[in-house]
DNA sequence: GCGACAG
DNA sequence: ATCTTGTCGC
């Protein structure tokens, strides 16, 4: 749908491709019919390829808030591959007034990531997001949303799903199922730990289904969610609470 | 029309 | 997402 907008006197309208050009900022106050337009808009922009190089580190990203407030805060750390030792940290605080709409996270969550990811000296080679990738009505979950923006390969990790089917996976750690959305495929169901509900992953962007799997693989110890995420998790948690402060740490 | 619905 | 104690099962 084109856009209609004042231009000194005379009004006219925007094609579809002018949703990219939306700052991240305004995510804040968009529309949500606007928001699915701008998702629309940027599939165009999705790439599925393999990881190029050999992955050294590896991000996760969380966000926390008290719930019925705007006030987002967001963590997101870098841990070495083999060993998964953190190695840096970059924790911030944003404000938003768009509110929680299953398909739309990311123009809820996106402002403080980003803002966090700005921070962030020491980027990591893939960054592994809560939340889907593909696997969205649109293919346009918040990993993927985010790793067009950021320009920077990502995985979606979600703990529940949001679109698609899938069959029986066996009860290890490492079984997987595909999940479908229709005929095609957006991610996989896999058990990240035996004899506990799997998650659910899927490629962001600039990543494939093979790089995912690996890579969240790679990333599980002993629990059933991703070290990168529990860790995130952990300081986003302890920047709301005021435990920690916002900022920049290398470790 | 009805139900489902990431965090 | 967050608020919370105990409890069932490997």
């Amino acid at each position: 749908m084109a856009r209609c907008v004042i231009w000194g006197t005379t009004t006219i309208s925007l094609p579809d491709c002018f949703y990219r050009f939306m700052r991240i900022e305004d995510y804040k106050t968009i529309a949500p019919e606007d928001a699915v337009q701008l998702q629309r808009s940027l599939r165009a922009c999705i790439s599925i390829t393999a990881l190029g190089r050999e992955v050294a580190t590896v991000g996760g990203a969380d966000i926390s808030y008290n719930r019925g407030s705007g006030l987002m805060h967001a963590a997101m750390v870098v841990l070495e591959l083999p060993g998964l030792r953190p190695v840096a940290y970059s924790l911030a605080s944003d404000e938003t007034s768009f509110p929680y709409i299953p398909g739309l996270l990311a123009f809820r969550e996106m402002p403080a990531l980003m803002k966090a990811w700005s921070q962030l000296r020491a980027k990591p080679d893939v960054l592994m997001l809560d939340g889907h990738g593909l696997a969205h009505p649109r293919r346009m979950g918040i990993a993927t949303h985010f790793g067009i923006e950021a320009d920077q390969p990502t995985i979606g990790c979600a703990k529940n799903i949001l679109t698609g089917t899938h069959g029986e996976l066996g009860v290890r750690k490492g079984e997987q199922a595909d999940l479908m959305d229709g005929e095609e495929k957006v991610g996989i169901a896999l058990r990240s730990r035996t004899n506990v509900n799997p998650v659910y992953v899927s490629p962001g962007h600039r990543c494939s289904f093979e790089d995912a799997y690996r890579i969240v693989m790679q990333s599980l110890t002993k629990y059933k969610l991703p070290r990168t995420t529990r860790l995130a998790h952990r300081w986003a948690n302890m920047l709301r609470r005021g435990e920690a402060e916002p900022g920049y740490t290398e470790v």
